[in-house]
DNA sequence: AAGGGTGCTATCTTTTTTGAAAGTATCTAT
DNA sequence: ATAGATACTTTCAAAAAAGATAGCACCCTT
């Protein structure tokens, strides 16, 4: 799960190192419109486990790309956001999702956080 | 390695799916220019075993992204080409490689495939 | 005091991906 | 005839990623 101190042969390589985990496309995704809970996320993503979703928000947020806050309200909760850095990802994501969605329609993608957001 | 009868949450997860594997962006970049032998291939990606350069090559060929052809000459070759498919991948790969090569820099990168060529 | 919500972590197992090494078949040049 | 090039495949092993399951600590409501 560590980014630093890789060795990629090519760009390409590094960003898919930040972004090519397995919910972490859908964690930037979702917070892209708006900050998010844990248990918010959660219930986005419900495939990803505990340890899955908190994992990738770990990695996400060593690389820099969204921010955690813990607000200590009775019960406290968690937020996380996207940092600057998170947000200049999302015009690539948006190309990834606009080709999928394109070129991949009769294989049985059922779109869950991209295509309606995107098609606006 | 099988692309088909998968089920995405996203576009995006199809997406990397696709073009997700080891060598897979180097190899698609590396045909951008022209169509390559099997062997110009191991040279210009010597970390690939044979292995993983050939299974990379027929993933990407059975999902319609490359096309084989063996030429039957004194010593037969082989050669690989981007199809209409493979060659609508590459703004996405572009897209990825510039922001890598933006915001990546004081990472130990050190670019063999993408930023020449998208410099340009 | 018992149960529910929030936000995780810890273990263990399975699956997937990658790697290392050697082998194979054919043809050609020396 | 031996070696080298082309284009891989096969086998075995290791590493990385993902999944299942359970647990924990705190607070609040009932």
């Amino acid at each position: 799960m560590k980014t630093r101190q890789k060795q990629f042969d090519c760009p390409v390589e590094a960003t898919l190192s930040l972004i090519g985990g397995k919910y972490k496309p859908l964690v930037l995704w979702h917070l892209k419109s708006q900050p998010l809970h844990y248990m918010e996320l959660q219930r986005l993503i419900p495939k990803a486990t505990p340890k899955m979703l908190s994992g990738q928000l770990h990695d996400l947020e060593d690389c820099g790309m969204i921010n955690r806050e813990v607000i200590p309200e009775k019960p406290p909760k968690t937020i996380y956001s996207l940092t600057a850095f998170g947000k200049s990802i999302i015009p690539v994501l948006t190309a990834m999702c606009d080709w999928g969605a394109t070129y991949l329609n009769g294989l049985d993608i059922q779109p869950v956080c991209c295509t309606s957001q995107s098609k606006k």
